[in-house]
DNA sequence: GCTTGACAGATTGTCTGACAATCAGCGAGG
DNA sequence: CCTCGCTGATTGTCAGACAATCTGTCAAGC
């Protein structure tokens, strides 16, 4: 990055009409307007953007991909489900990719990133609480964001992702959360010291032992609506 | 699964056109008959394959989704390329993923997997002195199969399918393993022994290592190539 | 009453043809 | 030699169409 440059990036956000459709479904999916299980027709889909089913289509596919939405064959796709099973092999993975990315952030120490966490953490701590807790997700969100990029590793990131994604919708299942608020804001403060002091084993527990935390209450209170 | 129903899995395998194509196109990429960087123009593919634009459109989003290709906005699809850093990070993420494969398949110590993986360890022992090595390379792949399979997490599997499949182009690039083989039968072996005898630790650090050495040499070639 | 089979409606999977938007390369002009 | 505008190629997107297939219902038969 320059210093003399100012910011040009103009960077048209979402060129084509595809991603734009593409996020606008795993936002609703993610935020809980399409639950899990619920079919999505083309056509209502089409009638609800005012996009044809070409893009609606592509979009699908996408989504996909990702895991978030589950095409039956001649049927269409639906919100894709989780048993409690599958939720704890997720979590499973993410302790394992989230650790490594704590692991390389305190390694790399990149001053830059750093500096985003702190802030963010910063954010959480100040918006904690509040009764609307889309401020608080909405930093937490950023505080991973920061976590993600500095690893430096790109496939890291986009997997960590995906799986973010998913673990969005179960959030909304599962409605977590009640006092954990103030037990994972000292985890991630936790994490924040362990990668500023570079204290790269230290970083590595404390991610995996944040989300094995987060994992055991999410999975109890879906093995409860499960039975 | 029930002692007396027969299978009765007729399982009409790939129903849809566009999982057909997708499968063809991610081969073809795979094998180098479509080489990194080489441009993906649709309508070519329509009278390659025979089948709508619409097919071949949504077969494309989904391998853009596994990152085997990159389209570029008002251009099209590429066969997506990697930087030597990219592999290596990629090789990292894999060590990892694979690693995490390993203690898990030692951990559980699934009979049926055990028999998978040693069966293809002996059929790769017997086709190792081939001239043509894709009897080879069939038999690797099918080892891992048994193994991502057996570490019993969907997600694990899934990721280190993708990256698998982008790793076979990189081969492509590469042409590696000169004399690699025996050097690389025995760490499979190493591998294999530590799952069977339940030792989680050593399988796990067998298999990064296996990864490690793969990836120096790959990476190695790829660096040449690129300078 | 319960099972079986046929029918109708809904929805996807796929093709075709079309058109504007956009990009890459080329040649004219300074 | 560099800049500008044009032309061709290709994508992005739409609308309409049709067969294939699934789901649910309802009548017929045991």
């Amino acid at each position: 990055m320059s210093d003399t440059a100012p910011d040009l990036n103009v960077s048209r956000e979402a060129t084509s009409l595809r991603l734009l459709v593409e996020n606008r479904l795993r936002s609703a999916i993610g935020s809980g307007v399409f639950k899990p299980g619920q079919r999505l027709i083309e056509r209502e889909l089409c009638e609800q953007t005012g996009v044809g089913r070409t893009s609606i289509r592509e979009a699908l596919r996408q989504l996909e991909a990702e895991g978030l939405v589950t095409t039956i064959p001649h049927r269409g796709p639906i919100v894709s489900t989780m048993t409690a099973e599958e939720a704890a092999q997720l979590y499973d993975l993410r302790g394992l990719l989230e650790g490594y990315a704590g692991r390389e952030c305190a390694k790399r120490r990149d001053p830059a990133i750093i500096a985003r966490l702190r802030a963010e953490f910063k954010q959480m701590s100040a918006v904690a609480g509040h009764d609307d807790r889309s401020d608080l997700l909405a930093a937490k969100t950023k505080f991973y964001a920061a976590l993600l990029e500095g690893c430096g590793n790109i496939f890291v990131e986009r997997f960590l992702n995906m799986l973010l994604n998913r673990v969005t919708v179960l959030r909304m299942t599962s409605m977590t959360q009640a006092n954990r608020i103030d037990k994972s804001l000292s985890e991630i403060e936790t994490i924040l010291v362990a990668i500023e002091s570079g204290d790269e084993d230290g970083a590595e527990r404390a991610c995996v032992q944040h989300i094995q935390n987060a994992a055991a209450v999410a999975l109890d209170a879906l093995r409860r609506a499960e039975s």
